[in-house]
DNA sequence: GTCTATAAAGCGATAGAC
DNA sequence: GTCTATCGCTTTATAGAC
């Protein structure tokens, strides 16, 4: 995420900072944050924990770069539904379908951002600006309802969490599905939210 | 949270290990089993980490009884579809029900059972049973629409996916929502899930 | 059923040589 | 940029007294 695609340095082994943060964040999603040890990100990079360390400060600098990295994304997203000026419901298909965006092109962080547990302050400032998120999701769902544009027998509240945990699942199946691509899959899940799945 | 409702034994305190199962649970879904240690689980049920051990073996065991549980409850709600003689898209409503009322039922455990990374072979057998159920699951999705009950515009293995994955989210803050009962919830998912957001 | 004490291993992180 | 060596602490789990 922070470093350019060009490797500054040929012919000598080593790793950069990119390198190590890129191997910790397939790790953390291998095996969960917690038990992926400094020792099991060596020797992945077939190095020594001390030059892992040379590289980064702690393990949780790791772990809080990868979640601010999902939080901007989606953060992103949901932004731009707030500055358009259309009805609730077209503003509500957009950030649907941004936040399958932002799941498929950040699909490691956002995974951790979905598992994290609140047992660090890093932790629970993500916690934070994540309900913030769904917050303002929800608030998204009853404008749209309130003008008419949706079905008004089901609950907002409900409805919104059951859309946006239909959205946010996909991070656990979508890396596995190499033949997708992200426009379709979006499609998919706008359709299915919106129109349902009978005939 | 210590206590069950008919203690077997009156005036003593101490433990016994159906307290310290439902102890365990709960603190692995607050914190994560990895970063759930069996002196916090002591700490919890305020003994020390060798009176916990007086009721179980180790760690992992309390872990496997939790997954077990869960597993047992998804496998019946999905036999007793193999079991009906209806029509598959009348199946696959009846599944998405029951297994609303199994993640409502027994959410602690289902909760675990979704966050498993497979760091242990308790996990990989976990995840096997798991994999299994997922495959049946969307054999009745693909069933259900050749019979044409289902839109075909749709690919069954996503469509699957993101509808259970929709199921399976609610784990995630159901318990926090007191004033929801599995019912009206199970008839939202289903709404949501045949008949769409669309008014 | 719970305790103190302890073993053996692994953890995150650091110092200093090369 | 990586190494060896180590610190201080926590981990799972056990032994044996009460």
């Amino acid at each position: 995420m922070v470093d350019d695609t060009a490797p500054a340095r040929r012919g000598r082994p080593g790793h950069d900072r990119a390198a190590v943060v890129a191997a910790a964040i397939a790790l953390f999603n291998r095996k969960g944050y917690d038990a992926t040890s400094v020792g099991d990100l060596a020797a992945e990079l077939g190095v020594t924990k001390s030059a892992v360390y040379h590289h980064v400060d702690s393990k949780e600098t790791l772990l809080a770069e990868a979640l601010d990295a999902a939080l901007v994304g989606l953060e992103e997203a949901l932004a731009r539904a707030h500055e358009e000026d259309a009805p609730g419901s077209e503003r509500l298909r957009g950030v649907v379908r941004r936040s399958v965006e932002v799941l498929v092109e950040r699909q490691p962080a956002v995974t951790l951002l979905l598992r994290v547990h609140g047992n660090s302050p890093t932790e629970r400032e993500a916690l934070r600006r994540r309900r913030r998120i769904d917050a303002e999701l929800a608030a998204l769902v009853a404008t749209a309802r309130d003008e008419g544009a949706l079905r008004a027998d089901l609950d907002p509240e409900v409805v919104s969490r059951l859309v946006f945990g239909m959205v946010n699942s996909l991070v656990e199946w979508y890396a596995a599905t190499g033949s997708l691509d992200a426009d379709t899959l979006a499609d998919t899940v706008v359709a299915l939210a919106f129109e349902g799945l009978d005939a």
